[in-house]
DNA sequence: CCATTTTTGTTATTCATTTAACAGTGCAAA
DNA sequence: TTTGCACTGTTAAATGAATAACAAAAATGG
């Protein structure tokens, strides 16, 4: 119940706890040992008094004069938004962008790994592919349950978007991120983000236009 | 003045405007001619309320009896986001994410059309790759400039962002979809849409690891 | 021909998020 | 010691977006 003391914290906040992390990890390579609101800001293109709300809502308070201790940042947003035994993650299609996501994701985070891939072609599973073993879509049940895998990227074609999903809730996956264009739906226990990449260009290239004038 | 009358329709409803055309394109592929909001609303599994509020923003009016015309609807939100003339995009960083999106969406909107990549890597530039010539970055102001380029696509690595978003502004580009990790500046007349798929990832496992209480 | 149903269009309300306002604090310099 | 400065932390207000509420219209069936 009251175990959750998180649950208040605006969705948008979280993202940035993420980027925070980022840039902080690369002030601390540069040997920077405390930051002020406004620098952080000043990375992310924001303002800082989001910075402070942001950091107030997690309960970190910096010293008056020197700022936010990096190091200590770093190991609290850690404490908040990283699981201390780790976390892992499913890819279901393993087409362009399945790969091109483990290419680049797989080892950037310490607390989330790539440990399965699931195709439904023959020619790719059953076999490792840049790095990731890639199982038949049937195996999914046993598989997810086996390893314990509670995370899932979907990048199948769209119109086998809502079938895979389906696959997915039974297989015992309780966060989804979707980036097909297809929108999905998720029983009440999974967590669901979605991202359509169209839309998003078609967005950026309706302001282009409506600026033009 | 007065002539951009869109300007205060959300940037939420332009992006669902581009989901109810795809999803709109799928009903008339099977022969459906009319449809009502909670259908739509259906598809998407958001509310029949907020369709019509999104319809009704952009002065769109259904028959009572028969829902909305498929066809009249999609050609509405076509004159709305779409230029009639279409819209060239330039992709900058031919790389697995790069490639992954020239694959995906290269045909996919009639007026949207990637005419150009840019690259630093002497092995990428100067041929063409994926069926999109690849220039090397210097070339970048003659290019977009001649070719009249307004959006630009960002998948360069995270530490070449900023200087590659001078660029792409110098060399007239309005409007940026940043795919890096690293958040970037433009100027007021330039339009910037940013995804952090890290950030999305973390967000989907936090939600994950709070739900298990 | 009138009540009922179903759906639209619009206004009002609630909820979420950002931005503004400001009090409080510790250091440094006068 | 006191004054001013440059920060932080928090509460208040404003903005943006989703949801609820409801009047009006058109068909249907008694
Ligand atoms: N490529 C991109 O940049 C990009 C960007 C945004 C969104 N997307 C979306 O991501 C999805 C994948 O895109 P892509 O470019 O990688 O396509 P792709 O065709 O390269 O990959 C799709 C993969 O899914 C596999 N697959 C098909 N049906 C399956 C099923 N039922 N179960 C499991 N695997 C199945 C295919 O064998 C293939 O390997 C699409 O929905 C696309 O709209 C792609
Ligand atoms: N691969 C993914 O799924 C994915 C997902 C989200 C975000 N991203 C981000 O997208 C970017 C690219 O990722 P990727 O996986 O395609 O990496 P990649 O290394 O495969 O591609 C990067 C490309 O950019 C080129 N490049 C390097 N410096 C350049 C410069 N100054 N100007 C022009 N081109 C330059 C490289 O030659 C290479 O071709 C990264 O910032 C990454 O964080 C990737």
């Amino acid at each position: 119940m009251e175990n959750n003391r998180y649950k208040d914290i605006p969705h948008k906040t979280i993202e940035r706890l993420s980027q925070y992390r980022r840039a902080l990890h690369i002030c601390a390579d540069k040997g920077k040992t405390n930051i002020f609101s406004h620098e952080i800001a000043s990375l992310l293109h924001i303002t800082a008094v989001q910075v402070r709300r942001d950091l107030m809502l997690i309960g970190y308070s910096g010293s008056l004069r020197k700022g936010y201790n990096i190091n200590d940042l770093v190991r609290l947003i850690g404490d908040l938004i990283d699981s201390p035994e780790g976390q892992k993650v499913a890819i279901f299609g393993m087409g362009n962008l399945g790969r091109a996501i483990i290419n680049y994701f797989q080892g950037k985070r310490e607390k989330l790994t790539i440990t399965a891939g699931f195709d439904i072609n023959p020619e790719k599973t059953n076999r490792v592919i840049d790095g990731i073993y890639c199982y038949p879509v049937e195996k999914a049940v046993d598989v997810i349950h086996k390893e314990g895998i509670k995370i899932g990227i979907l990048t199948v074609p769209g119109d086998q978007a809502d079938e895979t999903v389906n696959i997915m809730v039974d297989a015992g996956i309780k966060g989804i991120l979707n980036y097909t264009p297809t929108p999905v739906e998720v029983p009440d226990d999974v967590y669901l983000e979605e991202y359509n990449m169209i839309s998003s260009i078609e967005k950026v290239a309706f302001y282009v236009k409506e600026n033009k004038s």
